[in-house]
Parts: structure tokens; C-alpha cells; sequence
DNA sequence: AGCACGCCGACT
DNA sequence: GTCGGCGTGCTC
């Protein structure tokens, strides 16, 4: 490389000349194609998705990019200015990446850039450096596998559906066996994973043993273990390139990097892996979509279902996605005839016992929320391992009332909600942490508080008492315990933090299930399940599961593990709403007038036709100097509405001036925000 | 975001 | 006549 490119060098005749640069903005108004001239020095590194530099407007401001493409006359009409520096030449945005960031941005009238920033981690000049001299040693090296060969077996399937998954551009929802597996991973350790884990893996591998990559997003940590578990004990453990977020960000950066590196690999990771840069991608899963992980907070709030729809559909890859129950929007696609649906064979059916709530005076201690015949099944389960009980809440006491008037204990500080996180603690408040000492009610200056609702904490005293001499474990969202062994225990659990027990629990029971169906939300039901079926596949097969105080609909799809069935009935009445899924929405919020011209250009913008698929509620009034108000639309104008939605947005972006000088306490007006898909909105 | 351009009020 | 106020618009 030295010698060449120096100053005033004339480019070789026909080389690429005009470098179209991605600028990392957040400005809507920015979020296109800049052109700059490649300088001579600069063309041996000027590739399709490395980091550049360029100048932007007047010299001495300089903006951070991605070089998307590389032609010889660029197609603006002014002059060019040349590129300032590329800043290495590893070409981290590739052509396929682009292209499913270009497409997610503007279905969800977002910027591009944004959806780069979550698939290219930080660079890290150090890990770079370190790969660089790698991959000039040795080249590039496919990761060594041991173990057999591809079989195509799908345990607990039949040969019908593993063939079919098999099969280019497959496409299916994929009803997780509902119990545990042993696996014997590299490291000569048995572990204990969930089934789903063995399925994905087996997936996983014969895709990956035909010499594809996969991406595989899973919810969380203790997902993320139990798969690379799996695939250990598949002999493809060497070949997994792990993206979750507890990762340092320079292990992130270089992981990222092995994922670049043309060999096919397995990645595993958190939401974002779906962006992974892998070359011949074969298989996409996505395990427990319906987890609210799996949705993505950062703008423009693309869900990791929908970006891994599109990238299936741009790369031809295969797409499963693997869960115990099912979501309203995954049972639209199986509707649809998009998504093949595949049950175990012969179906998996775990032991569902639903118990009517009862006041049972005979319960041991004054834990009358849990029935006797509950009880019974946990005495019996605990002679032979660990039982798992899930409960609603984490902490001790979460919600605190005043003895007196019954209103809820209030911090005397801040006023905010007061709970006691442990045994014996002083009350607290949740959102300052001051200690409530010397407390007194805000209603009616009392002075002695109750204890409103019942924790893990408290659930697990109860417990240890009715049962002396047993081991009592807690797991909530703060100490997460990952994994139990197999000898007797009562495990007290807040829903999605239960561990998995060696060989699988007892039994299970599910005590909150009347307070979790209490919360105000559209997904309340599929939800609940969801919970309550994860739950269920920790246990061991045949075990007893004991569902209290819920009958009805999800208690049947539960007993006869049908919880599809449940999200058809729920589509069904979203179609009638005309909720998402059945449409797509997007909120539009900003300043009274600026919300009320959006719509109304919106409408100018749309042929009747298109506004005849449509519908707007609001605009109502949210925090101060604001408004917002949801436009509902089909799919099928979804394209035009993002267009031009993002086209007011662009207008609004450049036209409207924060006014300095004015008088003090003059506020701008809040800005035109667009958000597609917000599915908690409509709650 | 920043920065230059441009179109109206007070000035040597 | 022009110096400079800040609203307006653009960024390859």
C-alpha cells in the first residue's frame, strides 16, 4: 500500500471516482445520499461500506458517514467536495445490510442512519487493529466443527415438517416442545435447557453445516445461555458468535467483526443481532417474539419480527419463529398463509391443572391465595425436586396502603408510591428511594400503613414457613438467579425470571394469574399466556402444573395446549376494532397546529382510494403544548403513508425556527414526531 | 445542528 | 448610502 496515492495523482482511467456517502445524522432532512469525489490517495481503501469522514457545508465542519456506493459521475449537479479521511478500511456496512437498513427506515418513516447505529456497534480501534493482523496472517478461516454430520432430524417432529423447514425460503411458526432437555455441552458439563433450545439449535446446525450462517434473536440472558448450551451439545459450539447487550463493547466490536468475516457462523444475540453482517445468512429464528425485549426501543421502534421479515425476504433465508405460545401478529401471518405452522409430532402435552381460587381456612399460615389442592401438589412435588412458583410481583410488599383510609402510602417526600423491597426493611419510596421513617398519610394523617399487595419476597416467607426445613430460592427482575439443581426446593419467581431447574421442576404453580389478567392492556391475554406456557416448559414432562384462579378461555388453551387458538380470537376482535395487528397505526404528535396541518396535508397527499383504507382518531391532548393523534391504515398503503408522513416530517424538520431573543420563557414549539406501530398506544 | 445568505431599520 | 439585525434555507 505505501507509494501509492500521493498528492495530485491522477486516478486510473474508468475507476470509481464519485463516493455516494450515508451521513451519520439524525436529521430527517439529512437522511439521503451525499456525493463526494474519491482523491487519489484516498481510492486504494475507498470500498462500498467503509467509515469516512467528509466535509459537509463549509470547510472545517466535518460529518462521520459510510461510504453506500462508489460510481464514476455522481448524479448531483453541483460540485463535489472531497471525501476528508476514511477512517479504516474495513467495509462495516455491507451492500445487504444497507439495503434492509434503507427499507426498514422508510416503512417506518424513520432515518436509515438510525437503523445503522444498531447494526454496527462503536469501533474499537484496538479490536480492529487485532483483526487486521488476523486475517492477514491466516486469512480467512472457517470455524472447525466437530460432531455428526447434517441429519435433518428435528427431534419430537416429524421427518414431513423437518423436511419442509429444510427447504430454501422456508417459512413457519414453530410450537416449542413444552419441557426440558438434558444437553452435554463442549465443556463436559451436563446442563439442563428448555426443548425450544434443542430445537433451534438442531435448526440451526444443519443450516450452518451446509455451510450458511444463521441469526438466531432470543429475549434474554438466560436464553442466550441455554442456546449456546445446545448448540455446544450439537458439536457447532465453536461456530456461534455471541451479540447479546452484557458483552464489554470491545468484545462487541470484535464479535461483530467475526460475524464480517465472509465465513458462515451461528450468531446469537439480543433484538439487534438482526443485523448482523453475516454472508450467505440460511436461517433466521426468532425465539419468543411476543417478549417485550424483543420490541425495539430506540427509533424508529422497528420490531425485531418485522426487520427479520424483511431481511428474510430481501436475502431468500429461511425464517422460523419458535415460541410456546402465540402472538397476535405471528397468527396473522400463519392466517395469511405466510408463515406454515408446525406442531410437535406427536403433539407435546404438558399436565395443566386449573384451580378455582378458594378461602380455604384449613391453608396453612394465612396464605389463603394458594389452594389447598395447590399445596398439595407442591408437598408431594418436593420430595422428589424443585418446585416453581411464579408470582406477579418482585420485591416484599410492592404496594403499601394506609391503615386508616386505605388510600395508597404515599412518599412524604416526592409523593411517589411507597414499597418494602425485603423482609423487615423500612418502607421506601419507588421512585426517590428516600426511607419513609415517621410516615403519615396525605389523606388523612394517619400514621400506620398496611401492606397492599404480596411480593416475591413475602410469597417466599410464607412459603418457608408452611414448609420447614425446605430450601427457598427468589428470583425477581433485580437478582436474577439463573439456573437451580435438581434437589428440593421451593423457587419463587416474578414472571420471565424463573430459572431453570436441573432436570426440569416438579411441578409448577402459577399463583398470580387473576392479578396478572387485571392490567389495562390490549395484550393482557396473549401475554398471560405467554408467561404462564414459559412457565410451563420449565417443567419436567408429566409433571403437575396448577394454574389458580383463572378459568375460562385461557385456562382451556392452556389444559389442551391450544394457546393459538387464543390468538385467532384476539385477531378476530382486533379485525373487528380495526386494532393492530389487523392494521397498522402510526402517532403523530407535536403542536396543535403542526399536528392538525399534518393531517390535513397527509389527506392532500393520499388519492381517495388511499384515504378510503384509513382512519384517524384524536388528535387529543398529551403533555404540555402538545398533541397527538393516530392515523389507523390497511398494509397495503402502509408505503405511501410512511412516504409522505416522513415527507411532513422533513418540511416541519427545516421550516420551524426556535426564535432566541425572545422573551424569557419562550418555548419552541415540540417538534412533528411520526411513530409507526406503536402497538402499547392503543392501550 | 451550524452556518451563510438576504432583506428591512438606525447609523457615520 | 451601508452596517448588521435575525428569519430562512441548505448541507454533496
Amino acid at each position: 500500500m505505501a507509494g501509492e496515492g500521493a498528492p495530485g495523482e491522477v486516478v486510473p482511467e474508468g475507476a470509481a471516482r464519485v463516493a455516494r456517502v450515508m451521513l451519520e445524522s439524525p436529521l430527517p432532512q439529512l437522511d439521503r445520499l451525499f456525493d463526494y469525489l474519491v482523491p487519489a490517495a484516498l481510492a486504494p481503501d475507498a470500498h462500498a461500506g467503509v467509515r469516512v469522514k467528509v466535509p459537509l457545508r463549509s470547510a472545517g465542519r466535518t460529518a462521520r458517514g459510510y461510504i453506500v456506493e462508489l460510481t464514476e459521475r455522481g448524479d448531483y449537479g453541483g460540485s463535489l467536495s472531497e471525501i476528508d479521511e476514511i477512517v479504516s478500511p474495513l467495509p462495516v456496512l455491507t451492500p445487504e445490510v444497507w439495503a434492509l437498513a434503507r427499507r426498514l427506515a422508510d416503512r417506518a418513516a424513520g432515518s436509515a442512519c438510525d437503523i445503522v447505529r444498531l447494526a454496527i456497534p462503536p469501533r474499537f480501534v484496538r479490536v480492529e487493529k487485532a483483526f487486521l493482523a488476523r486475517q492477514g496472517a491466516a486469512g480467512t478461516a472457517s470455524p472447525e466443527v466437530a460432531g455428526p454430520p447434517v441429519t435433518g432430524v428435528l427431534t419430537g417432529y416429524s421427518e414431513s415438517d423437518a423436511a419442509h423447514l429444510a427447504e430454501p425460503g422456508a417459512r413457519a411458526a414453530i410450537d416449542a416442545i413444552a419441557t426440558v432437555v438434558p444437553v452435554h455441552a463442549a465443556d463436559g458439563v451436563d446442563h439442563t435447557v428448555g426443548h425450544w433450545a434443542l430445537t433451534v439449535a438442531e435448526l440451526a446446525a444443519s443450516v450452518f453445516r451446509r455451510g450458511e450462517s444463521v441469526i438466531v434473536a432470543v429475549p434474554d440472558y438466560r436464553d442466550q445461555i441455554s442456546l449456546e448450551q445446545a448448540l455446544s451439545h450439537l458439536g457447532v459450539g465453536n461456530a456461534v458468535v455471541p451479540l447479546d447487550a452484557r458483552q464489554a463493547r470491545n468484545d462487541r466490536y470484535a464479535h461483530f467483526l467475526t460475524a464480517l468475516d465472509g465465513a458462515p457462523h451461528i450468531v446469537v444475540g439480543n433484538r439487534s443481532s438482526i443485523y448482523a453482517p453475516v454472508s450467505r445468512l440460511g436461517l433466521i429464528v426468532i425465539w419468543d417474539e411476543g417478549d417485550s425485549l424483543q420490541s425495539e426501543p430506540l427509533a424508529p421502534y422497528v420490531h425485531v419480527r418485522d426487520a427479520a421479515l424483511v431481511r428474510q425476504e430481501q436475502s431468500g433465508s429461511r425464517l422460523v419463529f419458535v415460541a410456546h405460545s402465540r402472538s397476535t401478529e405471528v397468527e396473522r401471518l400463519v392466517e395469511l398463509g405466510f408463515l406454515h405452522q408446525v406442531f410437535p409430532a406427536p403433539r407435546y402435552l404438558p399436565r395443566v391443572v386449573p384451580t378455582a381460587e378458594q378461602d380455604d381456612a384449613d391453608a396453612p399460615q394465612n396464605a389463603a391465595r394458594i389452594p389447598t389442592a395447590a399445596w398439595q401438589v407442591a408437598r408431594k412435588a418436593l420430595e422428589s425436586g424443585p418446585v416453581l412458583v411464579q408470582v406477579a410481583r418482585p420485591g416484599y410488599a410492592p404496594v403499601l396502603a394506609c391503615q386508616t383510609c386505605n388510600a395508597p402510602a404515599a412518599c412524604t417526600v416526592c409523593g411517589g408510591p411507597l414499597h418494602v423491597g425485603r423482609a423487615g426493611q423500612r418502607p421506601s419510596c419507588t421512585l426517590c428511594g428516600a426511607i419513609a421513617a415517621n410516615w403519615t398519610c396525605s389523606h388523612c394523617q394517619g400514621t400506620r400503613y398496611r401492606f397492599a399487595s404480596i411480593g416475591a419476597g413475602r410469597t417466599a416467607d410464607e412459603l418457608g414457613r408452611a414448609f420447614p426445613g425446605v430450601r427457598v430460592i427468589v428470583s425477581d427482575g433485580e437478582r436474577t438467579v439463573l439456573t437451580v439443581d435438581a434437589r428440593p426446593a421451593l423457587v419463587v419467581a416474578t414472571r420471565g425470571a424463573e430459572p431453570i431447574a436441573s432436570g426440569g421442576y416438579r411441578a409448577v404453580l402459577l399463583l398470580d394469574g387473576p392479578r396478572m389478567l387485571a392490567r389495562e392492556s390490549l395484550r393482557v391475554a396473549e401475554d398471560c399466556l405467554r408467561w404462564w406456557s414459559n412457565a410451563i416448559a420449565l417443567s419436567a414432562p408429566r409433571a403437575p402444573n396448577v394454574l389458580v384462579g383463572v378459568g375460562g378461555e385461557l385456562a382451556k388453551a392452556l389444559v389442551t395446549w391450544q394457546q393459538e387458538a387464543v390468538a385467532g380470537s384476539e385477531l378476530a376482535d382486533r379485525r373487528r376494532l380495526r386494532f393492530p395487528p389487523a392494521v397498522r397505526i402510526a402517532t403523530i404528535t407535536g403542536a396543535a397546529e403542526t399536528v392538525a396541518t399534518a393531517l390535513s396535508d397527509l389527506r392532500a397527499l393520499l388519492s381517495d382510494e388511499e384515504w378510503a383504507k384509513m382512519d384517524t382518531l384524536g388528535p387529543v391532548p398529551t403533555e404540555e403544548a402538545s398533541v397527538r393523534a393516530i392515523v389507523r391504515f390497511d398494509y397495503a398503503v402502509g408505503g405511501a403513508v410512511a412516504r409522505h408522513l416522513r415527507a411532513l416530517v422533513v418540511k416541519n424538520a427545516t421550516s420551524r425556527r426556535a426564535k432566541p431573543g425572545r422573551a424569557p420563557g419562550f418555548r419552541p414549539p415540540p417538534t412533528l414526531r411520526v411513530r409507526f406501530d406503536d402497538s402499547e398506544i392503543m392501550e
